[in-house]
DNA sequence: AATCCGACACTCG
DNA sequence: CGAGTGTCGGATT
């Protein structure tokens, strides 16, 4: 059941009479409770309770009925209840049919409300059903009520009209959506006299909304026309406002409305809709139009914490600075405002129109502080002037039609609010109707369309700013209709872009715009476009003179109120064409000041480490390890190993030990078949083996990917075997926790096949075990390769060919090769703790941490003749080297 | 033939 | 139920 079913649930309860034997069973209902486990409850075979009639459902809920007047007492007592204690249920209820007490035993949240308004609080009760509390419910109900009442207004009446839940009625059917919601909003914050509409509907709809889509219609119409011009309309149009505005305009029709469906409305227009907050709402509402996203609700939201992160430095901290300086001149403060009022706000990607209504907003907060700072420099009541901040300076680009409404109809009901505040202050507002601007909001898919002809170009003394939060689509998630999107964008200006992320179309097409324009613009992106191989993808090859990076967050957690949160982390980069102004870094609560940016969001010019096939200084060639690619079917478990070789000794000789990064990591093994060509006869005159084959070809055969398809040829094969060692191995994982102070390196006998989770160096030299575990290697690694969020990704091609080492002598290897024998001898006396265990920052044994710093020591002396003294210093060395060796090399190729 | 990545995908406490 | 931490194979070159 999702929050909006549990809500009809407990509200339908709350409606009918009380009886307090049958409500615990009622209330399991509405809160997921399975049929059969209800039953056994009712029974009493499964009722733990230790209260009179009370009814303990497993880790659900403990209910007791109270006596008239004192649920406050029976909750206590289920409180302190010992059966409480020891189920530990995660809701706590009781009730007299008359007041509901309840609690939130793990937060120690109570509730206190009349019997009928248990639906209202569905919020509360969702524990009970097994879901964490939508944490926006303690923020705004009326946001989440009110979605949930249009989605089943939504669901009713297309289900009641097929035809206008189809595409071509889409538009109208969303329209119709905001029309009736500006409606509910304004006849409850007084742009309409005292429940006009609703009044008015529900008057001349009929009980059932018989004339629902008539009175509609007739409504619609009318407030599209001035009130002398209503002929041909009935009677009783002629006191409804006219609003306009764009709003009403265009076609006015409406589907027709069943009892159901009137009910919503009916239900829908009894809301408070004063409350809303229009930035959350606004993506909320989002769901009502797509069921799909209904599970969702609101995940991909952009917070208002994450907005400031972006429109801060990109304007309003600069306006807040221009501000101060003006504090105490009027003058000065006069051309602040006559600024403000030039400053264009556009997101090609706006969605429900977050970032232009928090934009809109703080810009209006600060009108308003500096209008009464003028009040204050030169008389009370000498000024007259209203706002000179229109919402028709906000621009938006929005691919799904819901969502473009609602944003425009987001930014109607902020003008409205920031309005209404400075009433409160200066006590003048202008008429709230007729409406007379609108944001322009473009329907359509932003990559296609030509943003200067939604937001026209800066001239002089303008600004424009482009923010946003664009969608992220790694490669493999793109969507056909993506693809076809990026080709078209970035072919002809890219050698490669198919790797990079969808999100980088946004500010190719931004860096496009502000090129030729004094604009700047800043988005919400994954932290990937800033990371491993798409930084000299995309940044190395747009970065230059007249087109930088102005500031940054570097990665931060994605987070907004929504229930369920996307695993993403983030960064913002803010982009400007060629400046001399300052650059900033924010990092966590950190703010620094750079001269330049480059594609890692690192202070220092613009380096990119390309990926190489070779090792640039002579370093042994690093292999990925075999992927098996099979489905799990060559791959053993321990007990599957042994069985295997007990039932069928001749198969013994196939079974291999078999290590990933998390083996490596926690000192486990996994075993493997490993079939060479000549024996594949043998291996299929096993039973079991040739079972497994099968599903390995059936699985090779199923995939998706053109590649992989082949290699159901030869199910006894892994699907990539990158070699086999002749003594031994050394593997480091390609995916492993960013926590650890060195990087994960084990050696391994010949006997152990590498899984493709770790990175593989074949019968190589002890010396690569003390590179590889040293201070300078994690700190290079961390920078030039990928992150899985923000765990280390070990890349053959961009970390280790990269890597910058000076030209060691015969003596320098030997001794590094006795500092890994020390490290490796160091981690045994430990034994029998595992890599995770013994590089747990926490943890780590001082003996370990003693060889560690001696084997920098060490290192670094070959570098410099002394240890770095911080990272900074061996970043910077790292990069001269690697920059010396990539110009020396373009040197060669150029000659050759 | 070889590699990078994941608005991720698990598990464990 | 979220903090911790690495699977697996598709897509691309």
């Amino acid at each position: 059941m999702n929050p909006t079913e549990i809500y009809d649930a407990l509200a339908e309860i709350a409606a009918e009479p009380f009886d307090a034997t049958e409500f615990p069973f009622a209330f399991a209902a509405a809160t997921d409770g399975a049929k059969a486990a209800i039953s056994k409850l009712r029974s009493g075979s499964t009722n733990k309770s230790d209260l009179p009639g009370g009814v303990l459902f497993g880790k659900k809920f403990h209910f007791a009925p109270a006596l008239a007047g004192m649920t406050d007492v029976t909750l206590d007592q289920l409180h302190s209840s010992k059966k409480t204690k020891t189920s530990k249920p995660a809701i706590l209820i009781a009730t007299d049919g008359e007041m509901i007490s309840a609690e939130h035993p793990a937060s120690g949240d109570t509730l206190h409300c009349r019997f009928d308004e248990l639906g209202d609080n569905f919020g509360f009760f969702l524990p009970a059903a097994g879901k964490e509390r939508y944490r926006a419910v303690e923020e705004n109900p009326v946001d989440v009520k009110a979605t949930g009442k249009l989605a089943r207004l939504y669901d009713t009446l297309t289900k009641a009209n097929p035809d206008w839940g189809c595409d071509e009625r889409r538009h109208e059917m969303n329209q119709l959506m905001m029309r009736l919601i500006f409606c509910m909003f304004a006849e409850d914050v007084g742009i309409f006299p005292d429940n006009q509409f609703s009044r008015l509907l529900f008057t001349h709809a009929g009980d059932k909304g018989e004339e629902a889509r008539e009175t509609i219609i007739a409504a619609f119409r009318a407030m599209n026309q001035a009130k002398d011009k209503r002929d041909g309309l009935p009677a009783w149009t002629g006191e409804l406002e006219y609003v306009n505005g764009g709003l009403f305009a265009g076609t006015i029709d409406a589907p027709r409305f069943d009892a159901v469906a009137f009910r919503y409305l009916r239900e829908a227009c009894d809301l408070n809709w004063r409350e809303i907050n229009p930035d959350i709402f606004g993506s909320m509402i989002q769901s009502v139009a797509d069921p799909k996203q209904r599970s969702e609700l609101g995940m991909h939201y952009t917070s208002v914490p994450n907005i400031m992160k972006v429109i801060g430095p990109l304007f309003l901290d600069d306006l807040d600075a221009e501000i101060h300086k003006a504090w105490d001149r009027a003058k000065g403060l006069q051309q602040v405002l006559d600024r403000m009022s030039r400053i264009r706000v556009f997101d090609p990607a706006c969605g429900s129109g977050n970032f232009l209504v928090v934009s809109y907003r703080e810009l209006r907060a600060r009108e308003t502080r500096i209008l009464r700072r003028l009040e204050e420099l030169i008389g009370p009541g000498s000024l007259t002037m209203f706002s000179a901040i229109s919402i028709s300076h906000f621009y938006g680009i929005e691919i799904a039609d819901f969502a473009a409404e609602t944003a425009k109809l987001a930014l109607f009901i902020a003008e409205y609010q920031a309005n209404a505040s400075f009433a409160e202050i200066f006590g003048r507002r202008p008429a709230a109707l007729p409406l007379k601007d609108a944001a322009h909001i473009r329907t359509g898919n932003s990559l296609r369309i030509n943003w200067a002809e939604v937001c026209s170009p800066p001239g002089e003394g303008e600004d424009v700013f482009i923010v946003g939060n664009p969608p992220f689509a790694g490669s493999t998630y793109q969507t056909a209709d993506q693809k076809d999107d990026m080709r078209e964008l970035l072919s002809g200006h890219f050698k490669t872009f198919k790797d990079l992320d969808y999100v980088i179309c946004w500010f190719f097409l931004a860096a496009r715009y502000l090129r030729s324009n004094n604009a700047s613009a800043a988005f919400v992106a994954t932290n990937s476009i800033c990371q491993g191989q798409s930084v000299p993808m995309f940044w190395g090859n747009t970065l230059s003179e007249n087109f930088q990076i102005q500031f940054a967050h570097r990665p931060f957690k994605w987070t907004n109120n929504a229930a369920k949160n996307a695993a993403v982390l983030c960064v913002v980069v803010g982009i400007s064409a060629g400046n001399n102004r300052k650059k900033v870094i924010y990092d966590g609560d950190l703010r620094e000041e750079a001269t330049s940016i480059n594609g890692y969001l690192v202070e220092g010019p613009n380096v990119a480490v390309a990926a190489s096939n070779s090792a640039l200084f002579n370093l042994p060639k690093m292999y990925r390890g075999s992927a098996a690619t099979e489905g799990g079917n060559l791959i053993l478990t321990e007990t599957e190993a042994q069985d295997l070789s007990e039932q069928f000794p001749e198969a013994a000789k196939f079974v291999r030990k078999f290590q990933g990064s998390k083996e490596v990591v926690r000192g486990e093994m996994r075993w493997c078949l490993w079939i060479k060509d000549e024996d594949v006869e043998l291996a299929w005159s096993i039973p079991p083996i040739a079972e497994r084959l099968r599903a390995v070809a059936k699985f090779r055969a199923a995939s998706k990917n053109a590649v992989t398809r082949p290699a159901a040829e030869t199910p006894h094969r892994f699907w990539f075997i990158s070699g086999e060692a002749e003594s031994h191995s050394i593997l480091v994982p390609r995916v492993t926790s960013e926590r650890r102070p060195y990087l994960p390196v084990v050696r391994v006998g010949a006997d152990v096949i590498s899984s493709d989770l770790n990175q593989v160096l074949y019968d190589a030299p002890e010396w690569c075990i003390a590179l590889i575990a040293s201070r300078l290697h994690i700190v290079w690694i961390g920078i030039v390769c990928g992150r899985l969020e923000s765990r280390y990704r070990y890349s053959n091609t961009l970390g280790w060919n990269t890597f910058p080492v000076p030209k060691f002598s015969e003596d320098q290897l030997e001794a590094l090769s006795a500092s890994a024998r020390k490290i490796l001898r160091c981690r045994y006396s430990h034994y029998p703790a595992t890599i995770a265990e013994l590089y747990d920052p926490d943890k780590m044994p001082d003996d370990l941490r003693a060889v560690h710093r001696e084997n920098d020591d060490l290192l670094e002396t070959m570098y410099i003749g002394r240890p770095f003294r911080n990272d900074t210093e061996r970043l910077e060395k790292l990069f001269k080297l690697y920059a010396a060796k990539v110009k020396s090399q373009d040197a060669k190729g150029a000659k050759a």
